[in-house]
RNA sequence: GUCCCCAUCGUCUAGCGGCCUAGGACACUGCCCUUUCACGGCAGCGGCACGGGUUCGAAUCCCGUUGGGGAUACCA
């Protein structure tokens, strides 16, 4: 592909539809690229055409390494995978763009040679200069094209001369500023200036590559923030200049922070596509949330409108012109709501696999937990499954179960809100639980008796009947003993998965400091 | 400064000239359920930015104002 000339370019005939997210490898990926992925990957599927990750990473001063890694992950935690990309190859390889440096030689010549780009030696100084002498007359800022139709020789007399030339697009009066997009129709877009596409370090600007590269991957539908409008028509010119069909352009409305700006990596933290996997969140939930945020609801036949729906039905019936024009908000608290309806929808053997990784790195669990561990596990899982909204809020109510009984912290709120008939009330409650076996009965599990209907029933009987100590202050305590906090999961459950033993010792445990 | 985009409850949105005394979801408030906390159920609060047109009729169409956002780089 390299060894193409500018000469033999057709325009790319494709006969599926391709899209592609194009991230910069700039730090942590952004959830904006989320976002777009998730769109470009929703169409694509759609159609039955293919969906491409390439990598810009011609800013070689905000380069990191690391970072593409991370977007692979992100996307591949997310469910948005790719068909194509630099990890996984593909008929248009290689997808980093600093892989592609040859190819765009042969553009940057035509433009040249054709007198649609010439080579400006400008130094930045006196771009600024130019600039700021702009803004103070209330002019347009633009390049005032001191460079153009100049020879090296005749331009190194004049002021403000750098020896290493940059290559600048030359737009004519003509150009055109209107094109249609597929979410807002007939968009105008300011006047571009003079726009430099190709560096003194030799490396193509986004606006060359990106039209360079969509057209040799054959990219069909460009889907991109609404911060490139004002881009496009430098894009469209360059398309016409190479000779080039341009492709179909989506412009996605900006994630805006409660501030109203567009959310940023600096300012928010769930800027951060890392963010909501460390948090907890279920990719699922995100992935609807994002589709919630500037798309309408899935209508039902009946005509009421539902908010939860699967990636592939916000794929099937997915139309460009119902996108919102409008930045939304990202606001969390809906999120956060959509997290926990995932949670509480997940089987609940689902759910415990995906509160492991959390509990061992909050230290519940080790690494290798055992077969009972995960039997325990499996059982407060159920107990806790509509009590959270994120995976990382399991480990305060969990961690209980898996405590040593003589180690069980019991917390200030906890102790402090106990009455004074809290003796008297553990005291019976040892009674009670007493007589009770906590044999684990018959191999097939029947003759069990520790069960938490039994065990309800015996404090009952003894705490609010036989004391006469309304509910709420009869099993308040017993709380207390069995878990340590003032919250726990419903009580009765908690001492049938703790069993007798350790539930004896806990309540025994507390009463010894009352 | 210049240019562009946008405008329905606090937030996400339905609405695409009469079905709107504007519907839903989240959040918030109250009640019910209840061993705590949740979940669930019921109810409540709350909006068409403003001003002109067009029309028999405007949240819906047009213009202006205001407000918000974005772009104005050898960053993407």
């Amino acid at each position: 592909m390299s060894d193409k000339t500018a000469a033999t370019i057709e325009p790319a005939t494709p006969d599926e539809v391709r899209l592609r997210v194009a991230p910069s490898p700039t730090g942590d990926p952004h959830v904006g690229t989320a976002y777009m992925a998730m769109f470009d990957l929703a169409f694509a599927r759609q159609q039955g055409g293919k969906f491409v990750l390439r990598i810009e990473d011609t800013d070689r001063a905000r380069f990191q390494a690391d970072s593409e890694q991370q977007i692979f992950d992100t996307l591949e935690w997310l469910g948005l995978t790719w068909d194509e990309g630099p990890d996984k190859g593909g008929p248009y390889a290689p997808y980093r763009q600093s892989e592609r440096l040859d190819t765009y030689k042969p553009y940057v010549q035509k433009l040249l040679d054709e007198g649609k780009a010439y080579y400006c030696y400008c130094t930045s100084e006196r771009l600024a200069e130019m600039r700021e002498f702009q803004q103070k007359q209330k002019l347009p800022t633009g390049y005032d094209r001191m460079c153009y139709g100049k020879t090296r020789e005749e331009r190194s007399k004049e002021p403000g001369f750098s020896d290493n030339p940059v290559v600048r697009m030359f737009v004519p009066d003509d150009a055109p500023l209107t094109f249609t997009d597929l979410i807002r129709g007939e968009v105008k877009a300011p006047r571009p200036d003079d726009q430099v596409i190709l560096k003194a370090d030799g490396f193509p600007t986004y606006h060359l590559a990106v039209v360079v590269d969509d057209h040799e991957m054959a990219i069909t539908h460009v889907v991109r923030g609404e911060e490139w409008i004002s881009s496009t028509p430098k894009h469209i010119l360059l398309y016409q200049g190479l000779g080039l069909e341009p492709p179909k352009f989506a412009h996605m409305p900006l994630l805006r922070d409660e501030k109203k700006a567009k959310i940023s990596k600096r300012k928010s933290p769930w800027a951060r596509l890392t963010w909501f996997k460390e948090q907890g969140y279920l990719p699922e939930a995100l992935l609807n949330f994002l589709a919630l945020l500037g798309y309408p609801p899935v209508i039902e036949t009946d005509g009421s409108e539902r908010e939860v729906f699967t990636f592939e039905e916000f794929s099937k019936n997915f139309e460009w012109s119902k996108v919102n024009t409008v930045g939304p908000i990202f606001n969390l608290d809906k999120l956060n709501w959509l997290n926990g309806h995932y949670i509480r929808e997940l089987p609940t053997r689902e759910f415990a696999t995906r509160l492991l990784p959390f509990l061992v790195k909050d230290g519940v669990l080790s690494e290798q937990p055992s077969l009972p561990e995960l039997g325990r596990l499996n059982l407060v899982a159920e107990q806790i499954q509509t009590r959270i909204n994120l995976l990382s809020e399991a480990t305060a109510l969990v961690a209980p179960f898996f405590c040593k009984d003589d180690e069980l912290p019991i917390a200030d709120d906890a102790r402090s809100q106990l009455k004074e008939t809290a003796p008297q009330v553990i005291d019976a409650a040892i009674e009670a639980l007493e007589p009770i076996s906590g044999s684990l009965g018959k191999p097939d599990g029947s003759d069990v008796e520790w069960t938490h209907e039994r065990i309800e029933a015996a404090l009952r009987e003894a705490i609010v009947e036989g004391l006469g100590i309304k509910p709420k202050f009869a099993f308040g305590p017993l709380r207390t003993a069995v878990s340590g906090q003032r919250i726990s999961p419903p009580l009765f459950e908690s001492m049938e998965i703790l069993g007798k033993h350790s539930t004896m010792e806990r309540l025994k445990a507390l009463r010894a400091t009352l």
